[in-house]
DNA sequence: TTGCGTGCAAAGGTTTTGCATGGCA
DNA sequence: TGCCATGCAAAACCTTTGCACGCAA
């Protein structure tokens, strides 16, 4: 996707418009159908595939049965580096950065011959408030 | 699922002569038909629902493109935790289990208070294959 | 006999792909 | 101009559902 269109200008407001959570290919393209620039679902997928190579945006896949939900991530350089935490419960994306766990990526790369590629790996489970909120 | 039946039967006995990996709708099709007896795709999914709600099978979400993988839990208590490896050029699964690896999730409980959910984390990479066929 | 499990086929939903068209640089 | 992105429609895929039939208890 070397090319800047309309529809990839729109696609990345809208995302960026939208850090603070996720949202999926429904969401995206009934925004861009409300913006007068509707955008052919295949278009949207492509785009989004090409966004998450390239580290700017993270696909979570929550379930088998939900969509797959896509967020804009700010640093990316730095995002390379850490793991995240996603939350099933309220969502909330933890940028985590830890040496313990940098030891992980080397532990499986060595012992078990596996490169890990931060940019498309994350922790699925539940953040410290939703397990208090639960038990509480 | 009050009844016993062949179906059934065979189902679990062949989950249970897998109990260290995980497996799919697919194998499970392919092993009952090389059996004898083969089993409906239906109804060997509402078998594997009605297992993994009476918790004697887990069953793994990897990701949209990837079918749902399931695995027999011999003894609740001790359910040995794993980790799933995807290798991004093949696309082969990695079933992977490992004391260092269990020792990620106490890590991260402990210390950053996230419970990793086990059925739904998969890290994304390269597996030793590719990246040799990569440099060679 | 009663009710539950099975099988088939069809439907459901999300995501991918092929191909012609149109736009970016 | 040449290549790339788009759009549409169709396909691919996994999974679920409806309904009639057959088997378990």
């Amino acid at each position: 996707m070397k090319y800047n269109t309309v529809q990839k200008e729109k696609l990345i407001e809208f995302l960026m418009n939208n850090k603070d959570k996720h949202t999926n290919v429904q969401e995206i393209s009934a925004y861009l159908r409300s913006e007068g620039t509707p955008v052919g679902t295949a278009t949207i997928y492509r785009q989004l595939d090409s966004l998450v190579d390239s580290g700017i945006v993270r696909k979570f896949v929550i379930d088998g049965k939900t969509s797959a939900c896509y967020q804009y991530i700010e640093n990316k350089q730095e995002c390379r580096e850490h793991f995240h935490l996603k939350c099933l419960c309220c969502g909330k994306l933890i940028h985590l950065e830890c040496s313990q766990l940098a030891e992980i990526s080397r532990h499986i790369a060595e012992n078990h011959g596996f490169e890990i590629d931060h940019s498309q790996t994350v922790f699925y489970g539940r953040c410290s408030a939703c397990r208090k909120s639960d038990e509480g």
